[in-house]
DNA sequence: TAACTTGTTCAAGGATAAATGAAATAAATG
DNA sequence: CATTTATTTCATTTATCCTTGAACAAGTTA
C-alpha cells in the first residue's frame, strides 16, 4: 500500500520518502511520531524530518497532540480536496504565475521583431501559448470539483438507471 | 520561449532535451530536419534521436515530407486537444492501469487480515483509495474538454476564481 | 562495391536530486 | 542551569536519470 503512495509522489515530482512518511502515517490506525516513522521505514532522520515539513507545508499531514508526551505526533489529511488544493497552491501555482510572467516578456521581445513576417509567425505562436495558458487556468477548479468528489455544478445528466 | 517548453517538460517529468527539441519546431516557422535541430540547440546527436522519437510516440510532432530531401522534417503538433490526449495515453493511463492492480491485489491482503478491528481499518482506508482513483479517472475526460478547449456540456460558468 | 548519408543504439561519463548521519539547535525537565 | 530529549541543519555520499559520442545499421549514390 505504502507503494502506491510513492507512486503516486513520483508522478507529482515528490521524493520518494515523502510518498512513505505519508503511506505509512495513512496506513496506520494511530497518530505516529517522528521516531516511529523512522524505525517502520528503516529511513534516516535527516529524511524523516524533511519528508514531514514538506508534508505539513503541501497540508498532506497535521499534528496531534498525544496526551503524555513530548514528542510532534502525526495523523494524515484524508480528505482529497484538501490534498489537492495543498499540492496546486504550493507546486502548480508559482509555477503558473511564473510562466504568464515569462509570456509578458516574450510578448515585448516579439513586438521588437523587426522582419514583418517573423514577427506575425511569432506573434501566433505566443497568442497560441496564452491560450493553452489560459485553459490550464480554467482546469485547476474544474480539478479540485472532480477530484474533492463534489457535485458537479451542471447536472445535465439523469441518474443512468431511470427507465 | 525556448525556456517555457523546458519547464513545462519538467512539469510532467520529461528530460530537458525534449522540451528544447519540441519548443524549438514550435517556434520555427518552418519544418526543420535532424541536424538543423542538432545544431540550433548544440545538443547531441543521441539526444535529438531520442527526443524526437519520444515527441513521435506522444504525437507531439509530426513528420513532413520536403521534396528533394532524404531527410525527416519535423513540424510541431499544435492542438492542445492532441497534445494531452497523447500525453495521458502514454504516460498516464499505463500508471493508472497499474495502480488498479496493485489496488486488487492489496483487497485480498486486506480480506487474509487476522485481527477484526485491524482488518476493519485497512478496508476503510482502502476504499478511500479506490474512490480517490476512481475520481481521478473521472477527472480525464473533463480535463481533456477543458484543456482541449471544446465548449462544455454544461451551460452554467464554473467559478473562476477558486485558488 | 566502395563511399556517403541518415538515423539509431548503447556504454560511459556527468549532472542533479535525494538520502544519510553526525553535529548543532531548540525545547522541556528535574 | 545542567541535563536529557526532540528535531533540524548541512556537508557528504549515494543513486538516478540524462547526455554524449562513437560504433553500427540501413539506405543511397557513383
Amino acid at each position: 500500500m505504502i507503494d502506491s503512495f510513492v507512486r503516486a509522489a513520483a508522478l507529482i515530482g515528490l521524493p520518494r520518502s515523502i510518498g512513505e512518511i505519508y503511506g505509512c502515517l495513512y496506513c496506520s490506525p494511530e497518530p505516529l511520531d517522528f521516531d516511529q516513522i523512522e524505525a517502520r521505514l528503516g529511513i534516516s532522520r535527516g529524511s524523516v524530518s524533511g519528508g514531514l515539513k514538506t508534508l505539513r507545508q503541501l497540508g498532506a499531514v497535521k499534528m496531534h497532540y498525544v496526551s503524555g508526551s513530548r514528542k510532534d505526533h502525526y495523523l494524515p489529511e484524508l480528505s482529497m480536496e484538501r490534498l489537492v488544493r495543498g499540492f496546486i497552491k504550493d507546486q502548480f501555482t508559482p509555477h503558473l504565475e511564473s510562466s504568464a510572467e515569462r509570456l509578458a516578456a516574450i510578448e515585448d521581445q516579439v513586438a521588437a521583431i523587426g522582419d514583418p513576417s517573423e514577427r506575425q509567425h511569432a506573434s501566433a505562436r505566443l497568442q497560441t501559448l496564452q491560450t493553452w495558458q489560459r485553459r490550464v487556468r480554467k482546469l485547476l477548479p474544474v480539478a479540485l470539483t472532480v477530484l474533492g468528489g463534489l457535485p458537479s455544478l451542471s447536472r445535465k445528466e439523469p441518474p443512468a438507471d431511470i427507465i
